[in-house]
RNA sequence: CGCGGGGUGGAGCAGUUGGUAGCUCGUCGGGCUCAUAACCCGGAGGUCGCAGGUUCAAGUCCUGCCCCCGCAA
């Protein structure tokens, strides 16, 4: 198995366990992932953690800008690959790459297909409080993450999981069945399951105004917004018209005066009303300042009940 | 050189127009109480990020450096 030829594609850290795993299995021939781009405070060129995680293992590494070119299809033609094997890379493949690996290309998404097709699957599924969750193994076509499905695998997602817990176990899982699926094809047992399109939703990417709390949502949406956004990019609110980074919290039952309106600053948390209930903020973060406690925020700023967020 | 906030006793914050530091919590000791995360009394604990400079005197002004963080990507 070790000969058969792979050429992985994949950007964020998402990828770097099937990558892994790919490797401590099969021949990859080369990663491509996208380009260098300035990111982060200061702007600094800031290599894709695939590339990082390729450098180590010793794999070539191609930066391709342009997908779209004979130039790119003839680096990936003279590897001769077998199998293409995606996994975030942030584009979709041509028609024209996907035909050339002599037995299939394979994409491994990080949702139960087909629902959460796209971009931000796992920030999806946990703001939409889904309580299941997994991976796909898909064989690539030309449409976003709609190809016939080769492997899924579920795992549950526990009621206070962030977008981040649930990332960190996908991703491992992904990498385990990534192997398993091109094993079962070479062995001619896979199975081809296309996709029911009437169940398929989609997971576009996150818009900047989906970070805002609202706080005339209901309780447990509020707990879903902040776990989904937990811990990039961050939920928030506004307290005297300053950003408030919500990074923690728990759904509380009881009634709610006015929604946004905070019931109560306490150890424990601040208590603010939502549409139904209350929504108990634990951990948060001021601008400028490092992540900490709801009681240590206190501390130094203490919260009268009644002081409204959200504006 | 993308924009901006910040580094003060263990934690979170204050600190006026420069004159050797204060609050809340925690911590230690004692007391009250059936009891307590409650209350009372008392104590310990700070090179005010680092290095220079101005000054009679700098946390508080100037210069350089290090580190942390928000926005934007």
């Amino acid at each position: 198995m070790k000969e058969k030829r792979i050429v992985f594609m994949g950007t964020p850290s998402f990828a770097v366990p099937a990558l892994e795993a790919l490797h401590s299995s099969f021949t990859v021939l080369a990663v491509v992932t996208q380009p260098d781009r300035p990111s982060g405070r200061g702007k600094k060129m800031t290599p894709p953690p695939a590339r990082v995680a390729a450098e180590t293992l010793g794999i070539p590494v191609l930066q391709p800008t342009k997908i779209k070119t004979d130039d790119f299809s003839d680096q990936l033609i003279s590897l001769a690959p077998d199998f293409i094997v995606t996994c975030a890379y942030g584009r979709i493949l041509p028609k024209k790459i996907l035909e050339i690996p002599t037995v299939t290309a394979l994409n491994i998404h990080a949702s139960l297909l087909p629902r959460w097709r796209g971009a931000a699957p796992i920030h999806r599924a946990v703001m939409a409080g889904d309580k299941e969750s997994g991976v796909t193994i898909i064989h690539m076509d030309e449409g976003m993450d709609t190809g016939d499905m080769v492997l899924r695998r579920a795992v549950s997602v526990r009621p206070d999981d962030t977008t981040g817990d649930l990332h960190d176990r996908l991703s491992l899982l992904g990498g385990e069945m990534v192997v398993d699926a091109v094993h079962s094809i070479l062995n001619g047992t896979a199975e081809r399951i296309p996709q029911d399109e009437s169940e398929a939703t989609a997971a576009p990417v996150l818009q900047r105004e989906e970070e805002r709390i609202d706080w005339c949502s209901s309780a447990q949406d509020i707990h879903n917004l902040v776990r989904g956004m937990n811990p990039w990019p961050g939920a928030y609110t506004l307290l005297n018209g300053n950003r408030l980074k919500v990074w923690r919290g728990c759904p509380v039952n009881g009634k709610a005066p006015s929604c946004g309106e905070v019931i109560s600053a306490e150890g424990e948390g601040i208590l603010v009303a939502a549409q139904n209930g209350a929504f108990r903020i634990t951990e948060l973060q001021p601008p400028g300042k490092k992540a900490m406690s709801a009681a240590d925020f206190l501390r130094g700023r203490p919260l009268p009940a009644g002081t409204r967020l959200g504006k």
